[in-house]
DNA sequence: TCTCCACACGAAAACGCTTTCGTTGTTTAT
DNA sequence: ATAAACAACGAAAGCGTTTTCGTGTGGAGA
């Protein structure tokens, strides 16, 4: 087992001082051509790497930045880690991930636990916890001690700091105007409850595409999931007992949910009923019928966070907070497919 | 913004020593029990928290683990993920999260990256990079300077380190077996070219399935794939041509796209072909009709991986490599639901 | 010859903490 | 009374770097 050499043991061996070592590394024009060169060699021969750690106790920053998810399992969140990871890397950082798991207290306690220098920023996204609570203090806190904080996709107004989102109301309102446009009279809505910022904004676009074309909302035609554990069933219930031409489901398993609801019903998608997803995961792209669904492109948001992060941390002057709003697309496939007339 | 208080400006404060400041945090019996409440209060009060960074310089040890895998967009990658994170932030450690997307080169630069310093250990996955190259240097290299690995899944026999896996074979056994207990004559076979280290033991599997009943391999039946972006139609093509009853499909997306091949081609599933995947997602879940498939109990994998890590960290005397092998099941749902005889 | 200035390098402080090893002043045993 | 033991604390080294500020050469200019 090689121990890792440090500047000091090579110092000491090419017989010369651990400060001109370290500037020989580093081309300072203080040493001569001919140190350089030895030191370099020699460096490289014996495979000297600096310890980041001692170069992050220096100048106090890691290099690291933290995402911090509700949960992981889930399409949207890892093509947005990727994405941050992929803008991170590239520019030397390193991302540590972490889990709240919806909880309030778990997304206090990880931060706690990398706000003592392991970290230099957070890029997060609130917890179910966290919304319900309105707590925000554990974000403030770190705040106050310099340490940024991106927030995205479920955010707040509640905390100054920069954020990155998709305008959810907007493409929800898209995506049942497009059930309009096909036909639909009665659409229902499967959504959250209303504390999720994201759900209730995309609640919101069910209603405004509503309204704009003179529709009346029938609160008859809304269901408000609370726990995802038995969404599938709640869903087969509530379709069961209404009638309906059209369904939005905030997310990709709601969308499905209410298509094998509908099928149960006997109802045919996309003849009978067209239904509209949210979130382009596997299960919207293979599913059959496939969802016509809104993409949030999960990946672009990673990059778009990380870089505005990345651009506070090594900026000096202290940049104005911007809000960031991505561009959410509708995607058109089988569930929402007119039905060619045969004739 | 108020900065972080150090252990200096308390000692400043309260007109102590650093030393005595650090050992009256740490409780130290030295310390008298006036001066400890003190100093307890004071830091209390101002919010102190040890820089870790510091500490880390110190006592070589970042409590930072690294999971490095292949992709991340990908049901049992993530719940893998999951796990480890469980288990670490248990025992007070992070977890950084790093992707190789499947590349050999940055896989070794992710790793070089991380080894100098930032983090403790590993748990990792090959790449298909890696693997097709055979070039497992990088992974010595770290352990040859103390960093411990823990390989997981996709593993090589050519590294001597703890590692953890399912038995890929005995599980594709177990999942084809089911398909001929079901009746089925002709199998055909969906999986990855063989350097894949798990494809290859399943395919493996597979074979020894059909021995155990005395059924050739018939090679018309099995299509290898190498390129996961064109797999849907390679599979539409490849099963449009055969005869078959039975598909066993090595991951999730290729047995879904066996099943649409199949109904595209006239075939009720699971009436008149029955198929099997593997990696219990939630598209095996959701998928119409839902898959039987085989799970690999990502979560618990990696709470093993996290564990075995850990153990071999903070144990002094160095401990014998061991292989874990996890419990794989089959999970039997409607793609291989015997057929209700109505007579 | 004397001064001045590059030049090439080293000493030491600093980052924030832990830990070892004194150094006091006080108490106990002899 | 004297040595020994103890209690409570501080100084300093050390973790591996970077960086500031010397310092000792030698050569150029006066």
């Amino acid at each position: 087992m090689k121990k890792r050499v440090t500047l000091k043991q090579i110092a000491k061996e090419l017989d010369i001082s651990v400060s001109t070592a370290s500037k020989a590394l580093r081309d300072s024009k203080e040493i001569s051509q001919d140190t350089r060169d030895k030191v370099k060699a020699f460096a490289k021969l014996y495979n000297y790497k600096p310890n980041t750690i001692a170069i992050s106790l220096q100048n106090r920053r890691t290099k690291n930045i933290a995402v911090v998810v509700p949960e992981i399992v889930h399409h949207f969140f890892t093509t947005l880690v990727s994405g941050v990871e992929k803008v991170a890397n590239a520019q030397g950082y390193n991302v540590v991930v972490c889990l709240s798991n919806e909880s309030f207290e778990q997304e206090v306690n990880n931060m706690e636990m990398l706000a003592n220098g392991r970290i230099d920023g957070f890029i997060l996204s609130l917890s179910k916890g966290t919304l319900r609570k309105k707590d925000y203090r554990h974000l403030q806190e770190v705040m106050d001690q310099g340490m940024p904080v991106t927030l995205f996709d479920r955010i707040t107004d509640e905390v100054m700091c920069d954020k990155v989102v998709i305008d959810d109301a907007l493409a929800a309102k898209k995506a049942v105007t497009h059930l309009l446009d096909r036909g639909c009279k009665r659409v229902a809505l499967v959504t959250t409850v209303d504390y999720v910022s994201v759900g209730c904004e995309r609640t919101r676009g069910y209603m405004n595409a509503l309204k704009n074309v003179g529709i009346e909302v029938d609160d008859q035609l809304i269901l408000k999931i609370e726990d995802m554990d038995t969404c599938v069933s709640e869903i087969q219930e509530f379709l069961s007992k209404i009638e309906f031409d059209g369904v939005f489901g905030v997310n990709e398993l709601f969308a499905v949910s209410a298509i094998k609801a509908a099928q149960k019903k006997g109802l045919r998608v996309p003849k009978d009923v067209a239904v509209v997803g949210f979130t382009d995961g596997i299960l919207s792209q293979q599913f059959s019928p496939s969802l016509t669904t809104v993409v949030q492109h999960g990946y672009d948001m990673g990059q778009t966070a990380a870089q505005m992060l990345i651009d506070r941390l090594e900026s000096d002057s202290d940049l104005a907070f911007t809000t960031q709003v991505i561009q959410a697309d509708l995607v058109k496939r089988e569930s929402t497919a007119v039905a060619i007339k045969v004739t």
